[in-house]
DNA sequence: TATGAATGAGGCTTCATTCAT
DNA sequence: AATGAATGAAGCCTCATTCAT
């Protein structure tokens, strides 16, 4: 009754093929909605795009909505996965090392981590991907868990401000979040002409803010984050 | 020939209702595109919501777009006004009081300051409303003239850092921009029970930061905004 | 209880008012009709254009259908009046007078001529207007009595073909409704540079057509319809 | 790798299956055009009459106005195939016969024809099909380069009137247009009980006007157009 | 009496989703 | 399994007509 190897072979062989169609949907998706903004994306579009037809879409994703989800939860993981590794440097003595991971991974792709913010917003409180929703905050309820332990530990060595200790990850969060939007935001972004030395600007401040003072003048250079050209 | 000073009145009097009417769809736009999200409000919605018929709603805007630009355009009004009265206090010898008062008045709504973001991130590329968005920008324009004048000053006299001035406007701009999504973010902002004081701390860092150390610890406490109760 | 002579003048000064305007409201209708097209003007335009609110325009016409249908029957009056002239003229012996008095009144103004026949296309059928049109339906049917009654003498004496009647002054009608829509037509109406000499040719067959061949050769030069420019 | 034969034949099949329901989209279009007007033909009922969904028919036109777009140009393609046999005839001695195919062509559906001619109407102008349009017009205008080429010889021959060209064939089209208002003319056409006698009259007209007057009495019998029953 | 703000039916169009082939 | 034609709900907007002032 089992299957002859060869067989289980070509399965696995499909599979990965629909999987890499399916990474492929999503990159598609993923470029036009950079291009075209949200509202102007559709389901056609990416099946085009794709080079697949749109009920193929539909085989891979329940709802147009599932792509978008799947695209804010991907770039979370990659958000999570580089904040991780920044907060394990700062436990190993780097004080600087989360917030600094924690800015590059976000601050390297600015138009995509726009995009991303901007599908959150939209999928805010759909009933179709609350689950997916549900993963999304789990994911960073944990990353926020491994914060606060950190920056507890922050305090009680003074280097940073003993206020909440959300307050300094939010900061950073709101900061680079702004940061994005100051990116692109054509009254203020046009006058930035090397854009990128902004976000090392941006980056600097979100490091060392709300950290007691007898930080500041220690960043050693090698702190600045070297932000990949976009 | 004239008409009576009777019948003027009555004109008056009409023009006076119909701009009344004109606030009040903008009013109830404006709290169901916070309610619902920009996406979910439809002009039914808006003229339903407002005691008007559809059609009345397109006495006053031209299209669905317009109500939108004006919302923005009459936010971006008021942040501009509360930034002028700002940077005269900060001429007047109050280093931190144009970025206090700019914190304050964008982050004492947040939810209205969040969703003309969200507005004028649509609202981008619309052909529809160049004209305005011109409006928009030359406004921004204006407050950035100001603001390079008042910190060049700031750091001639050694009170900001000396880096290209708009990297401080610009600075301010993304926290208050972040800190307005981290207030509302379903992840992050579910933690903060005292969100009021959060958005203190967050402006505090606003008002001081790039400042060249010195400053830092000579805050007067009255200099910390006091945020009203949105 | 009768009026005072006064009050009776201010009266009739009122009426009188009150029709001057209800002129300009067709007269105005009529000339946005022709420069814009039929589906182009709305009944706020004509209000604006003859200078009174819209309300004062339903106050001179139950709907803007009855605008319309005025328009066509004031013009189908004039064309009466015309054909009437030429017909009288005929029977005084000049056969040719009141085809020429025909095609005159209708080629003398072609864009009124066309709108006017694009109005009654659109008012055919319509419930509205259905006493007008019958208004219109008698008018035409007496012409025609009297056209059948003219043509029949000229078929007796030889100088029309002997055809029913009604061929004939269909034909001219025909001929002169297609000649008004060349002059207009894009496609064909371009090449011709002297567009009233066209105009004059038309007329002149109308003027010949369906006679026994011996009137042809014998038109007199006094015949040839004298077109005035638009 | 290359598709089977069969499944070659299903596409095919499917293509021919979605060419006929673009047919019936049009043929019923037609049929509601000239049963209810113009005005009174929405995209909602042509779906319904077709038997389709609204989307089906953005599927196939890209607006309404594509509709309305093809159907004149079906027809001017008709007309035009029509009057190029009827040119090789007059070429090849039959002097009346160009005159003869386009009336025949014309006046065979006059219904189909007084449409077409109010769709022209409303189309000119409308930007949204200005290709199709100058489409339309480059086939009518290589239709006038052969009827110039035409009727000069025959005006040379002496058999037409020696006047511009264009006044012949522009009298003819004049004619066609007015034969067929009148046909369907409330007032007048109401009398013609024979009205496809009428339109042969109009015809023969047609096809003698403007001759020299030799021609006129010469027509053989068999000259005469032998217009189909609608 | 004159006005024009208010109305809402009704038209056009888009696009996420379905399903027969 | 893949496709894309078909669907129709839903949104935006227009404009003839009404009616309170």
């Amino acid at each position: 009754m089992s299957r002859s190897p060869d067989s289980t072979d070509k399965i696995r062989e499909k599979k990965k093929r629909f999987l890499s169609r399916e990474e492929r949907i999503i990159k598609k998706a993923l470029s036009l909605l950079v291009r075209d903004g949200i509202d102007k994306v559709t389901v056609s579009a990416i099946a085009r795009e794709a080079g697949v037809g749109k009920g193929t879409v539909y085989k891979h994703f329940l709802t147009k909505t599932e792509i978008l989800m799947r695209i804010v939860l991907n770039y979370e993981r990659n958000i999570t996965e580089n904040l991780r590794k920044g907060i394990e440097s700062t436990e190993a003595g780097d004080p600087g090392a989360a917030a600094r991971s924690y800015f590059q991974a976000r601050l390297s792709d600015p138009a995509l981590d726009r995009l991303v913010q901007q599908l959150e917003v939209k999928l805010q409180g759909n009933e179709e991907v609350e689950d997916k929703m549900l993963e999304l905050h789990a994911m960073r309820r944990s990353n926020i868990n491994a914060l606060n332990v950190m920056i507890a530990k922050l305090i009680d060595k003074g280097i940073l401000e003993d206020v909440p200790p959300h307050y300094h990850y939010l900061s950073c969060w709101a900061l680079a979040q702004g940061a994005v939007e100051a990116y692109f935001n054509v009254s203020y972004g046009a006058d930035v002409e090397d854009k990128e030395d902004f976000l090392r600007f941006v980056a600097n401040i979100g490091i060392t803010m709300g950290n007691s003072g007898q930080l500041r003048d220690d960043i050693p250079s090698q702190c600045l984050i070297n932000l990949p050209k976009p």
